[in-house]
DNA sequence: AAGCATTCCAACCGCTAGAAC
DNA sequence: AGTTCTAGCGGTTGGAATGCT
């Protein structure tokens, strides 16, 4: 990323007088490049040296990491993303570098920075919190599925196309036992995430009350390598919205959602130009 | 067209854990 | 055992880009 020298905070003080701040220069994004590309990375003020950028060893890092990697996946977030983020950020909270590692090329800042602008600016929208049970509850009922079933009418025909042949269905993927628990448990082996439809990724372990398990997953498939194909989305906006939830200020509120904020928040077309 | 507000994201900061000495 | 160094994590910020009036 170049920039301009004025737009460059530069320290001040004497002692860091020589240690640069603030964006990339094109210059520099090759020098650390061309060095790690001949002596690897690692060691990263003893890198910073030896490539002779004025920058603090973190700040190299930094930048490799999360910008010059060539494996660094760049652009919006995909559906399939979107709905992983949810559904591990769910589970584990703020632990960005945790959920990172269950997507591929994308770094832990990125998800960051996804969280922070557009799901917590939702949960600003509705008035609560992003980390609050409702707001969490919100998110499974009605925007993780309709993501998951946009999700599918985009790419039913692709996916059915682009299974390999001869490989049938494995009926439910998981059996709904009236607890989500019990039938996420085993589903969420970062192996088995192939960019596909993350089927079974749903659940959080904190709820119970079956709905999800029952009306959400689709029948899956496994490709040779364990992978998880999609084969038949079943559930869709429709059961979630129908759903009766067990909470009736949950559900007057979710209520509310649909009626109030439907061209909003929960328009599919809103949450599909997020991609 | 200009000014203001908002959004987005790269980069920074402080802190912690673990390794090396 | 104590200190220093390094890597990594999560929170925050600055400013460019974009949208709105």
């Amino acid at each position: 990323m170049a920039s301009s020298p004025s737009s460059q905070r530069i320290s001040s003080t004497v002692a860091e007088a020589e240690v640069r701040r603030g964006p990339w220069t094109v210059d520099e994004d090759l020098t650390l490049v061309n060095y790690i590309a001949e002596h690897g990375e690692g060691r990263w003020n003893c890198l910073a040296r030896g490539a002779g950028l004025k920058r603090t060893g973190k700040s190299c890092r930094l930048r490799w990491l999360n910008y010059l990697r060539p494996d660094v996946k760049r652009g919006n977030f995909t559906a399939d993303e979107q709905l992983l983020i949810l559904d591990l950020h769910s589970r584990w909270g703020n632990r960005w570098s945790k959920i990172a590692q269950h997507l591929p090329g994308r770094t832990d800042n990125e998800i960051k920075n996804y969280w922070r602008t557009r799901v917590q600016k939702h949960a600003k929208q509705l008035n609560c919190d992003a980390n609050s049970s409702k707001f969490k509850d919100a998110m499974r009922y009605l925007w993780m599925p309709r993501l998951a079933d946009h999700h599918r009418l985009h790419h039913q025909a692709s996916d059915h196309a682009a299974m390999p042949a001869g490989q049938q269905p494995m009926g439910g993927y998981m059996e709904s036992s009236g607890g989500m628990a019990t039938s996420s448990s085993g589903s969420f082996a970062s192996e088995s995430y192939d960019g596909g439809f993350y089927s079974g990724s749903f659940a959080s372990e904190s709820y119970d009350g079956g709905f999800y398990s029952n009306a959400c997953l689709g029948e899956t498939m496994l490709n040779d390598d364990g992978n998880c194909w999609i084969q038949e989305a079943g559930f869709c906006a429709e059961a979630a919205t129908d759903c009766q939830f067990q909470d009736t200020e949950l559900s007057g509120w979710v209520q509310g959602f649909s009626e109030g904020l439907a061209e909003d928040f929960w328009s599919l077309d809103d949450v599909w130009k997020m991609q």
